[in-house]
DNA sequence: ATCAATTCCTATTTGATTGGTGGGAATTAA
DNA sequence: TTAATTCCCACCAATCAAATAGGAATTGAT
């Protein structure tokens, strides 16, 4: 139940994104090192962020990145679904999930369901805007 | 962000457990049959949760498993937790976490615990007894 | 006392996934 | 023309998931 470093940085990168944005174009190596992560495993991950349209590249010398959208227009949940895959707890809630043959009896999936919901709930609800002036505070903690 | 054939298969085991109570001992064969799972593998699962207490062992000829107690002492949070090892959908929210120096700063940090707390809300909400008489039918859905 | 059923313990295996690294082609402003 | 940059893809090491396998220990029944 981890949130791989795929998606946890696909986050930070539209965080950055957002928060460096001065009109120009933002590179990844600027943001690699401002993120502390490696340049050439960030350039694979914005590249998905790319090819989904959530960001806008310009290629060749002073190029870079930019937000296509206003912070506030992104969840945390669009970018964890992008590049995580799915974030169903169990495969069967998955969209494109096979049929279990237990699916109409399994008394477990109600709890799957819930938590899924709940899941769902949260990330739905946080955009990248709400991430930009919290300074680690959370709401509850 | 899955929940792994352990964890699932140990909630099954103990509502198994639970619905096919009859004073008597429960054998893990009868448990894998039922549950369509390899008994080899579920032996390894229960044992987790006999070594945790969650259920009695009687071993040698005719012995079994028992729940310990009532279905309703069980979360499901307890289950998965043990089993699992943690739920906590970033690892620097574990509670044996070594630090991140990133911890102050941390934009994203918000977002986790948020997370965390939905998640925790859900499976500690729900108990084995909850799940006995459900028939596939969530809450929501 | 023996036997068969059962739990218990631990090693091994197979395949997928995670978390990268590395090389170089394509593009473009200066 | 050159240097900076994105883009593309192949590869790799370590870890984890999901079992499988074999046999020792225990115990009720005969």
């Amino acid at each position: 139940m981890k949130i791989s470093t795929k998606g946890r940085y696909a986050v930070r990168v539209m965080l950055d994104l957002a928060q460096n944005n001065t009109g120009e174009c933002i590179k990844v190596k600027e943001i690699a090192e401002r993120q502390g992560v490696s340049e050439k495993y960030l350039e694979q991950i914005i590249g998905v962020l790319n090819k989904a349209g959530y960001v806008k590249s310009v290629r060749g010398a002073q190029g870079g990145y930019r937000l296509v959208k206003e912070p506030g227009e992104y969840t945390v949940g669009m970018i964890l679904r992008l590049t995580e895959g799915s974030l169903a707890p169990v495969a069967c809630l998955e969209t494109d999930a096979e049929a279990c043959d237990r699916v109409d009896t399994c008394e477990t999936l109600a709890v799957w369901k819930e938590l899924q919901n709940a899941i769902n709930r949260v990330v739905d609800g946080v955009t990248i805007a709400d991430l930009m002036y919290s300074e680690g505070t959370a709401k509850d903690a």
